[in-house]
DNA sequence: CATTGATATGAATCCTACG
DNA sequence: ACGTAGGATTCATATCAAT
């Protein structure tokens, strides 16, 4: 038996690319990954102490760093396209240590880049020596398995989170600090690189659905697993450190899966198509009625399957409506208005009647 | 003879590489380099009115596969680093279907990364069909030769131009339009991809020296062109088509430089640097003087080479300054206080007194 | 002339359910 | 799997016409 019901909702203690080749073939729903840079500005931070820096430039040492980087990451990325289902997507973040990297690898094997997102941080830690421009953003990559795969965005749900409008490839998110940022007894950060827990709910609210299954293979502190139970989705973990584990275990027991439009994505249901022939089968139409324009200029008549002829042609009132505005589509519903009862009203009012008449 | 001279200022018509390859090397300041995105669309995209979006359909950027495309890039990012002088500074602009080729192929070249700034666009191009997130944002790399050059990095001028506060990664930035959007007889756009002049502009008032030489190898209609000159630095382009290079030299030329502290780097002037022991000569302080903190506290005495004894140590006074805060460095200047003629003023002060009674 | 409203447009990897 | 047809979908700004 080698299901993935046995890892859900656990984290799973370990190695990464070892852990994700138990889990089986196409089995997850989303994946969000944060992996570690490995690089050598690693060590940048600790000379600020005046004292000048006594490495070589040695150009073979620095490529075998990268190659094993690029080798690392080439594993772990293919485990994860691997196990995830065919429609699928994947976040990973990174900085410009290591994101690079990361994006050409990812294009390599066939992921297909939908945006690339920057997490932009208004509280960014400044660029204390005044050297180069304060570093105050993180890039993430969302990509599907390959290029002509469908995938999960829940577009009215992010306009409805962004006051209206349609929300951008920039995120304006504040590092994670205060309550949020995970202590120790000594009051010490527990993990270095804690994600704010805002990221993460964009990311699974924009992107999976309630009941997804969303795995993290570098799991720290569990921010994926807390945001994935609010939102009613299941998580899986991967985390090698014991002390991770157990921060991130309690902070998910306290969490209470919260049931709103937003996590449940009631503002994305969509109404049953309405084709034009059961307004005639109702009776809302008839055949032969005229059909106009805005302007109450008479365009054609409508046959019986709901196709209009406007004495040229008979098309659809899609095709019929960009025709006659020199357009290649557009949505005829909107375009036409017809004669209800001495009445001028839009053809549109008449599919809206039709829904909550005998679609509720 | 073949110096950089004949170049400078001009637009050499012709193929990117090809024409680089003439050039010296070590010869240039900047380069600015805003190459092909290989957009990979297929078919036409639509407004939500029906028209049809105008976007990149231009033979330049057209590739046939990932790999054709690395070598194009591969070979003109090394003939830029040929070029480059030691301590040069290089950007790239490109957006996520190129620009994690470019950032892998320019560290593998040993280009070093200093920042990735994101050009976050407030006008960007919507998303018609709701389909993703609205790109709304371009990616800059800006890069040295190799990890351990020097480069030109006018900090206070970039602080001065973001109102006082350092400036960060993510530049706002409107997209080209209006009367800066250069179009033909017609009334259409010359080039489908003209960057906006407050980019170029930040970016050679950041990087360069007034006098300096800016090589653009994909110069288009000129942007790079008309800000050096109006910055008073040199400009070097490559560009293929005829009609961008006759709307770029039109441009160029009517441009006029500007003279203010801003272009001409006045912000960036330091105070020469003032030795202790210079202030003891001109009989500021003297031997065996006593200094303070802020809480008129005494820390210890003056050495004749301008050290300071505290009775356990004899340290420089930032050193000293750091032993008594706890910090691993600080400057010196701001700490210390010591009484003149029952004056109780900061050891800063005479460094000021100094700078203006004998270094003017 | 000021204000309002309609129209145009910018580096874009832009649909999906059903038969 | 593939083709077909129904029908869903846009933000900021510049320009120009209309009031």
């Amino acid at each position: 038996m080698n299901t993935i019901d046995k890892y859900i909702n656990k984290i799973i203690k370990g190695d990464c690319i070892e852990n994700l080749k138990k889990l089986p073939d196409e089995s997850v729903d989303l994946i969000f990954a944060d992996p570690p840079y490995f690089m050598q500005t690693e060590g940048e931070l600790h000379r600020t102490n005046g004292a000048k820096f006594q490495g070589v430039e040695d150009e073979w040492d620095k490529f075998s760093d990268y190659r094993e980087y690029d080798e690392f990451c080439t594993a772990w990325l293919k485990e994860c396209k691997r196990v995830m289902k065919k429609n699928s997507s994947i976040w990973v973040i990174g900085s410009f240590q290591n994101i690079y990297r990361i994006g050409y690898i990812m294009q390599n094997l066939g992921f297909w880049i939908l945006n690339d997102v920057i997490w932009s941080k208004p509280n960014a830690v400044p660029n204390f020596g005044g050297t180069r421009f304060q570093n105050s953003h993180e890039t993430l990559l969302w990509c599907t398995k390959n290029k002509n795969a469908k995938y999960i965005f829940n577009y009215k749900t992010m306009k409805h989170l962004n006051n209206g409008k349609q929300e951008k490839s920039v995120w304006n998110i504040g590092i994670c600090i205060g309550n949020e940022r995970i202590k120790d007894k000594e009051g010490k950060k527990v993990h270095s690189t804690q994600k704010p827990e805002k990221l993460l709910y964009n990311v699974i609210i924009s992107s999976s659905r309630p009941g997804d299954i969303v795995l993290d293979p570098f799991f720290g502190t569990g921010t994926t697993g807390a945001m994935a139970k609010l939102t009613g989705r299941n998580y899986i973990g991967i985390e090698r450190e014991e002390e991770y584990i157990n921060v991130a275990q309690e902070r998910i027991d306290r969490v209470k899966t919260i049931h709103d439009d937003i996590s449940d994505l009631k503002l994305e249901i969509k109404p049953p198509k309405v084709p034009m022939e059961k307004l005639l089968k109702v009776k809302y139409l008839k055949e032969g009625q005229e059909v106009f324009n805005k302007y109450k200029e008479k365009i054609g008549t409508i046959e019986n399957n709901g196709y209009i002829n406007d004495g040229e042609d008979i098309l659809s009132i899609h095709k019929m409506s960009a025709k006659h505005l020199g357009l290649s589509n557009n949505n005829g519903w909107d375009y036409f208005w017809i004669n209800d009862n001495n009445q001028f009203i839009e053809l549109n009012s008449l599919r809206y009647k039709f829904q909550n008449n005998f679609q509720n």
